[in-house]
RNA sequence: GGGCGGAUAGCUCAGAUGGGAGAGCACCGGCCUUACAAGCCGGGGGUCACAGGUUCAAUCCCUGUUCCGCCUACCA
């Protein structure tokens, strides 16, 4: 208890350093995060979007963080066994690429280590500096439950891999074959459509002639052509035909003619194929099987040659004659230098097009041609697009849902093999022998169609995206029947980025249907991207990042999960700046310095809690208490429906603008006192700071707990306590709205003594003229709030405007007026002045009012309620306004 | 080219089913009032993007326009 004796001398300012560390340290040791196998309790389950294993925390790690934390403490709160499985994930691509830097300091590329040894370096790298965002999550709060934290590539969840690409092999959803595929020449592999990113830039459209076969020589003419235009004259080295519209009246004759190639002199045939837009360009395309996706199918359809330029470093190959081992911008370079010379080139125009990049580094992807593994995507996407329609999975906010039916079923089959090293092998063998293909789970010891003990592994790896897709079932030790699956999958919600929507939630949707029957998860919830005051995107080069790491540090853990709830509004983005955090730092030091105020004068007030008897409270603690229980009503609807701004701000202005500002000023006097009045003082204000930090705790973990335990009598932690919940003996509406016009009478008194310059220290006489009985009542029973917080030494009361006092400011309400003598205090004019300004704004409004109740429509059609609001309000104005010009009399007689 | 969303105070945004324009921050003025100056009290400020329409009544519903985001796409 030694700790309690003390907690009046809580510091003057919160002081996060040290306070964070302490209570995580103390949750892992009391084993607070791990999930149990109860199966009595309900359960509430999550999956972490695994993130790089390469990764540092970003800002957007940290708001995606921050708000699975609150749902996983809010739950765990309120009573479920809650599990959120962490982890991270092996990024195929973007681990190698870091490594794949790191040995080039060497002078080394992975080519020059080979596949074991590189692959040795990546998993090095990993013990090394693959945990970093895992402590990082730690220093955010996160309550995962790390003792079931996975790995992509670790054992179990490889096993799951192996397991799901066999059985969607031998269900015929997994298939090989040469097609075209995006091709990134910097990491050597093949990219899924949405791995390539468009950005729109200028450009150029060149239009070449191509001359027709002199039908008399064999040879090109050198007076007919047809000209095609190409943003990329370099690939015409691969051309193998050039096709226009059947319904082009301009070539109709042509089609089924020949042309020569230029430059490699290649003779290739003049088709027709309904893609061609015979309003774009000439009109006539030239057709590149091998490097365009169109012209691909185009080729598919007229069985055209298929020859391919490329090679892997996106040089040109043998097939291109002279322009062989150019880099394929040098090659157009040359070819146009080539065309201008033989004088095919007719005219060169600026034309803005969307060349595909890599996601991963930029480099302009190359549409190429190879042997590839695909996942055959129309019978996975069938049922994951239903279930998101029939709402067995909703997509909050719901906006999304169109966005998700729409790529659902548009999508092509998915290409799921990389020609890189880091990830997982696909398990297929072709046998030496033979070239029979073998795809198990297992490495086969023999070949099963010729017995030949010798086979070849698949040299690609899979897809990162491909593991991930696995993540909900996966981590919870599927393929074997485990009690995790059984208890938590389906997860209840997903929490994630919109961005990957189509990588990752779209993909998990498809797996998860497909191998376990049932959606995996309930929710998804899809918050907005994080980006700078301007609305930019934050990012290295433009120097606008904001590094969570750096402003936890200055600002504290809590400020900065409190802001990124605070802000986290559904469907936007988010605009952050270090003000704004800074702002909410100002509201943690708020928490502490009024718990400070309460420990005060109550740390020695045991059993606070069953203390409460609601007919010994009067109406300021009743008044309190039903503010609080709407709070937590309001709270609780609030996260369940993933309103996470909703909450964060009801509680900032609750605690801040109804408990600190009126309610813990309405009773100083009373803490500080002794006798029975101040021991249920002492009890409410302890209530309710008890309840608020059980409220905030999701939000802002550390200092909530840290207050916790100066609370008297409290044991346990503040983690593991009990969500708030709405107490039905606390609805006082009396006491509300009695409580409410005593803080317009005091706000009224305040406002008096800002607009006439009257000094805040000086006492006042006011005298109050009530109107109705609750204004009677507010006045005899409040007399001590008044004085202390509008400044007032003495209180009058009348009963008849008649009596009023002469030179007084006023204060006019439709329930009370307020009177401030004025003799001696202030400037009489400058009176006058404010009540003509109030009289202008009375009148129109009143003008307003009346125009609506002359107009006979309005009265013929408006419902009856409508009307008679508006005579209300036509009579209060009314009244207002004949007040004023009792005011105004009175101020005149003695001025 | 298709799709989605947005335009309300200086800034960021809230404004269920149409019926008196709100919050936070910023700003201005006054206060060291014994929890907090990281604070307290008070205040000013908006043709609700533009043009039509429906209605007794439009920030809200409808149509069109302009501007701004984002997603998506095979116009070479």
């Amino acid at each position: 208890m030694s700790d309690k004796a003390d907690s009046n001398l809580l510091p003057k300012a919160y002081d996060f350093k040290g306070v964070e560390t302490k209570w995580y340290e103390q949750w892992m040791d009391n084993r607070l995060f791990e999930a149990t196998l109860d199966e009595d309790k309900p359960c509430f389950s999550m999956v972490i979007p695994p993130p790089n294993v390469t990764g540092v925390l970003h800002i957007g790690h940290a708001l995606n963080n921050t708000l699975q934390d609150i749902l996983a403490r809010y739950k765990r709160m309120d009573g479920y066994n809650t599990l959120w499985v962490p982890g991270t994930d092996h990024a195929g691509i973007a681990t190698q690429n870091v490594v794949e830097r790191q040995i080039a300091q060497e002078g080394l590329t992975r080519y020059d280590l080979g596949r074991e040894k590189f692959i040795e370096r990546v998993w090095q790298w990993k013990a090394k500096s693959g945990g970093r965002i895992i402590e990082q999550l730690k220093r955010l709060g996160c309550s995962c439950d790390w003792s079931r934290e996975r790995f992509t590539m670790d054992e179990g969840l490889s096993k799951a891999v192996r397991e799901v690409f066999v059985r969607l092999y031998e269900e015929g959803l997994i298939y090989r074959g040469d097609y075209i595929i995006n091709w990134c020449p910097r990491c050597h592999t093949a990219l899924a459509d949405i791995e390539v990113e468009h950005d729109l830039s200028e450009g150029r459209i060149w239009y070449i002639r191509y001359p027709l076969v002199d039908e008399a020589t064999g040879k090109a003419s050198r007076d007919s052509y047809i000209v095609v235009a190409t943003t990329r004259p370099e690939t015409m080295l691969g051309d193998t035909a050039v096709a226009v519209n059947p319904d082009d009246e301009r070539y109709k004759d042509l089609v089924g003619k020949y042309v020569v190639l230029p430059l490699l002199n290649r003779k290739i045939p003049i088709i027709s194929d309904e893609h061609v837009d015979p309003e774009f360009g000439t009109g006539a395309v030239k057709v590149t099987p091998a490097h365009d996706f169109n012209d691909f199918e185009i080729a598919v359809r007229h069985k055209l040659p298929r020859i391919n330029i490329f090679d892997k470093d996106a040089k040109l190959t043998e097939e291109t004659g002279p322009y062989e081992g150019l880099d394929r911008f040098e090659a157009r370079k040359k070819v146009l230098e080539d065309l201008e010379k033989e004088g095919l080139l007719e005219k060169e125009e600026v034309h803005s097009l969307a060349a595909g990049t890599c996601y991963r580094c930029k480099t302009v992807v190359e549409p190429r041609l190879s042997k590839q593994w695909f996942v055959k995507i129309e019978p996975l996407a069938g049922p994951a697009l239903d279930a998101v329609r029939q709402g067995e999975t909703r997509i909050v906010p719901p906006g999304w849902v169109r966005t998700y039916e729409e790529w659902m079923t548009n999508i092509r089959d998915w290409c799921i093999s990389r020609q890189i090293w880091w990830g997982h092998r696909i398990p297929a063998w072709t046998c030496d022998s033979c070239g029979h293909l073998v795809v198990a789970t297992k490495t086969p010891e023999k070949c099963p169609n010729c017995g030949a003990d010798s086979l070849t592994q698949e040299t690609d790896v899979l897809d990162t995206w491909f593991s991930s897709a696995l993540w909900p079932f996966s981590t919870l030790g599927w393929p074997e029947k485990t009690k995790e699956l059984e208890l938590f999958y389906p997860t209840s919600v997903l929490i994630t980025s919109f961005d990957i929507l189509f990588f990752w939630v779209a993909r998990m949707m498809m797996m998860g249907l497909h191998f376990m029957k049932e959606v995996p998860f309930y929710f998804v919830y899809l918050h907005a991207l994080v980006r700078d005051a301007k609305g930019q995107k934050m990012s290295k080069s433009k120097g606008n990042v904001i590094d969570p790491l750096t402003i936890m540090e200055k600002f504290g853990t809590d400020a900065v999960r409190f802001t990124l709830a605070a802000f986290a509004a559904q469907g936007r983005d988010i605009k952050l700046s270090e003000d704004r955090i800074e702002g909410y730092r100002h509201f943690v030091n708020k928490i502490w310095n009024a718990a400070r105020l309460v420990l005060m004068h109550a740390s020695s007030v045991e059993d606070y809690e069953n203390g409460l008897d609601p007919n010994s409270l009067n109406s300021v603690e009743k008044w309190i208490l039903a503010r609080l229980n709407s709070t937590v009503k309001k709270v609780r609807d609030a996260l369940d429906s993933f309103d996470f701004d909703v909450a964060a701000k009801t509680l900032y202005g609750f605690f801040w603008h109804e408990y600190c500002d009126w309610y813990l000023e309405f009773s100083k006097s009373d803490l500080s006192r002794g006798g029975d009045r101040s021991i249920r003082a002492k009890k409410v204000a302890l209530t309710v700071l008890d309840t608020t930090l059980r409220l905030l705790h999701p939000f802002m973990p550390f200092v909530t707990e840290e207050l916790w335990h100066h609370l008297p009598g409290k044991d346990g932690f503040i983690m593991v306590s009990s969500f708030p919940k709405k107490d039905p003996e606390w609805d006082f509406e009396e006491a509300q709205s009695e409580i409410e016009l005593l803080k317009t009478m005091i706000s009224g008194i305040r406002n008096i003594r800002a607009e006439l310059g009257i000094h805040p220290g000086k006492e006042l006489e006011a005298v109050f003229l009530p109107h109705t009985d609750l204004a009677k009542s507010v006045i005899s029973a409040h007399e001590v709030e008044i004085k202390a917080l509008a400044r007032v030494s003495k209180m009058g009361q009348i009963e008849d405007a008649k009596d009023k006092p002469k030179g007084a400011a006023s204060f006019i309400h439709e329930e009370v007026e307020i009177f401030i003598p004025l003799e001696g205090v202030v400037d009489i004019q400058q009176e006058l002045k404010k009540i003509g300004k109030e009289r202008t704004k009375v009148e129109k409004d009143l003008k307003k009012v009346e125009a609506k109740l002359s107009n006979e429509n309005f009265l013929k059609k408006a419902p009856e309620n409508i009307v008679q609001k508006e005579r209300d309000k036509r009579d209060r104005l009314l009244a207002r306004l004949s007040k004023l010009d009792g005011h105004e009399r009175m101020l005149r007689e003695i001025s």
